[in-house]
DNA sequence: ATGTCGATACTTTATCGA
């Protein structure tokens, strides 16, 4: 059985659900992690996607943050919530396991915290939430499962990831803390999917709304699908639908995707 | 050189977050 495996911070569900519609059904893939829905989950178009035979968990949250996954397949667990902190009330991880042909899958949709301005408590804030996702993703590797941990890192881990590093030198998004801790996460033992099949420079998946980014190319690349083990042998293909972010009101993200032959 | 967008509220413009 293969497998699409998508995510894509949309910016705010009610101003693209028509983008997301579109893409869905051009690019039918049969897991989606959405970010940003900027949506409490009474408001979020559920019935939409149904329609469309998707199963739909939603964790939102008024005006900011936000998370879903849509998926063809039926969730027999949905997760909200990353462990570490029951404090914090900022919705921003969404897990969900799948039954597979080979066993169970579990997905989780995340956005990282942005972290700007790192002179203000958004900066350790993203630190601290980054411990928690690396202390939870230890914990999910120790089961040995098929894990997809996919969405919006707010995370360039490389100079090759930034098509004007000098540019973002000081930014939460680029300091060297923010790749150290990036680092720890991947080296407990997790694939980039994309690293895994390209080491091509020059890949992103976001460029700002301003100053002309996109006509200048001046992208980053901040959204990543993270694997387990048993998950990166799965792996055929990954690739992101950069095309969208020409559509007429686009996120400033654009669609990752992998495919799994489960 | 500058350049944007989405959501919200004591709304028709300002503010915040990104």
């Amino acid at each position: 059985m293969s497998l699409k495996i998508a995510t894509w911070n949309i910016n705010g569900i009610k101003a693209r659900i028509e983008r997301l519609q579109d893409w869905l059904k051009q690019a039918e893939p049969d897991i989606v992690c959405l970010q940003e829905i900027k949506s409490v989950d009474e408001n979020f178009p559920s019935s939409l996607f149904e329609d469309m035979n998707y199963n739909v968990a939603v964790h939102g949250q008024k005006s900011f943050n936000g998370v879903a996954i849509l998926s063809k397949l039926p969730f027999d667990e949905v997760l909200p919530r990353l462990p570490g902190d029951e404090a914090d009330e900022q919705a921003r991880y969404l897990e969900a396991v799948i039954s597979v042909p080979s066993g169970a899958l579990r997905v989780a949709s995340i956005y990282l915290p942005n972290g700007n301005p790192v002179d203000t408590e958004k900066y350790p804030y993203k630190l601290a939430w980054m411990d928690r996702l690396t202390n939870h993703a230890r914990d999910l590797l120790g089961n040995e499962e098929i894990v997809v941990l996919a969405g919006d890192y707010n995370v360039i881990p490389e100079p090759g990831d930034v098509h004007n590093p000098e540019a973002w030198v000081g930014d939460a998004l680029f300091r060297p803390e923010t790749a150290e801790k990036f680092r720890s996460l991947v080296h407990l033992g997790l694939i980039d999917a994309l690293r895994a099949s390209s080491g091509e420079d020059g890949l992103y998946t976001f460029w700002d709304y301003q100053a002309g980014a996109w006509p200048k190319n001046n992208g980053i690349r901040i959204d990543h699908l993270l694997l387990s083990p048993e998950a990166a042998d799965k792996l055929v293909r990954c690739d992101i639908d950069k095309h969208t972010r020409s559509w007429e009101r686009p996120s400033d993200h654009v669609p990752i995707w992998i495919e799994l032959d489960l």
